[in-house]
DNA sequence: GCCCAAACTGGAACGCGTTCTTTCCTGATG
DNA sequence: CATCAGGAAAGAACGCGTTCCAGTTTGGGC
């Protein structure tokens, strides 16, 4: 058989256990994904998931990739609106935030996952970097690339401490639009 | 006896532990901080750790916190080069960039440390933040207060983040200060 | 100098992520 | 249809952070 590709079954038993993944961690964030539960959730062997992701914190960075791209594609379809750049830009964040706000135990338990320090999640992290550089990039349509190029990389890290600040408890989720926004303002001023 | 402070050879017992800490963090890293070593090499029973310390990574975090300040205590001493607050900026991120260079393996272990989601963590954190926040404002001295507070911000946004993205394998550790300086130049251009 | 509460010690025990082992099943190939 | 290599199941086992326990030491108050 293939290197690559899943039979059907395959790509079954995976998206049961990423689904089983999300659903406890809606329900109980980052503590309650506990292997053993996922895997019973999923109706699959322990050892199995362990052959689709290397870790827990994987198979959660792997979820958080899924729903990052639900999130661009769900983006995509309204366009941010605004005036200026910096207008769109916190549209865009606002909208985010929103649908973090939905599941809040869910979007902690993932950005947990996200930035533990394992081989195996760094790939998701790239894969989400792609993301939600195009996801900052789309309102600043217009600017000199270059420009925008170096206030994206600022942004995303802003968003990132920001969310990470909101999930180990030094700040509020309202925070997260807040910093966003001055740092937006102050960049695009 | 007060509730508060230590006796002598409480002190000594503490120091002893975040010594051994520190130790063992800067030849193995995180993973080679265990706890039951951490014990033997202070000479402390294990459960007396979890007397000064509630977690391994309030540990480490308590470990970054006196980092921080020894950081701090040193800049202070040779003030900030460059013309531009920009530049001082970038002068202070380029020094504590080499003091982590000299420890790769403690300041990786101590970061991941900051970052877990324990709330005996969070107030490390915000002691570290106090401390950040003024080593960055000192360079950019003179500007209004208010723009300085919003760019001393956004700044240790981007330099949480970045060291994060180092320590967490998604970037190198020049790019820490390559970020920093674009980012400097940007806010304060 | 004596007393007691609090702190410390050594070590067992527990929880959960991860790995390993054994056996069974699947589905592609000749 | 027979074969057989790789995947999956079930559950034991391991590692390390953390907790608990029984006994011992410490140091401030009388």
């Amino acid at each position: 058989m293939n290197g690559e590709t899943l039979t059907r079954s395959q790509a079954a038993r995976r998206g049961r256990v990423i689904e089983a993944a999300m659903s406890l961690a809606a329900e109980g964030g980052y503590d309650a994904v506990q292997m053993r539960d996922v895997a019973a959730t999923a109706q699959v062997a322990l050892g199995t998931i362990y052959r689709y992701f290397a870790s827990k914190d994987h198979l959660l960075a792997a979820t958080l990739v899924e729903w990052t791209k639900d999130l661009q594609r769900r983006l995509a379809q309204r366009p941010p609106r605004g005036d200026t750049p910096a207008d769109r830009v916190v549209d865009v964040v606002r909208r985010a935030t929103r649908a973090i706000e939905r599941q809040p135990q869910l979007a902690s338990a993932m950005v947990t996952a996200v930035s533990a320090p394992d081989p195996a999640v760094s790939e998701c992290q790239q894969e989400i970097t792609v993301v939600m550089t195009d996801v900052l990039s789309v309102p600043m349509d217009g600017l000199d690339d270059d420009l925008r190029l170096r206030v994206v990389r600022v942004l995303s890290h802003v968003w990132y401490s920001s969310l990470l600040g909101w999930v180990n408890g030094w700040a509020y989720v309202g925070d997260v639009g807040d910093e966003l926004e001055s740092a937006a303002r102050l960049l695009l001023r």
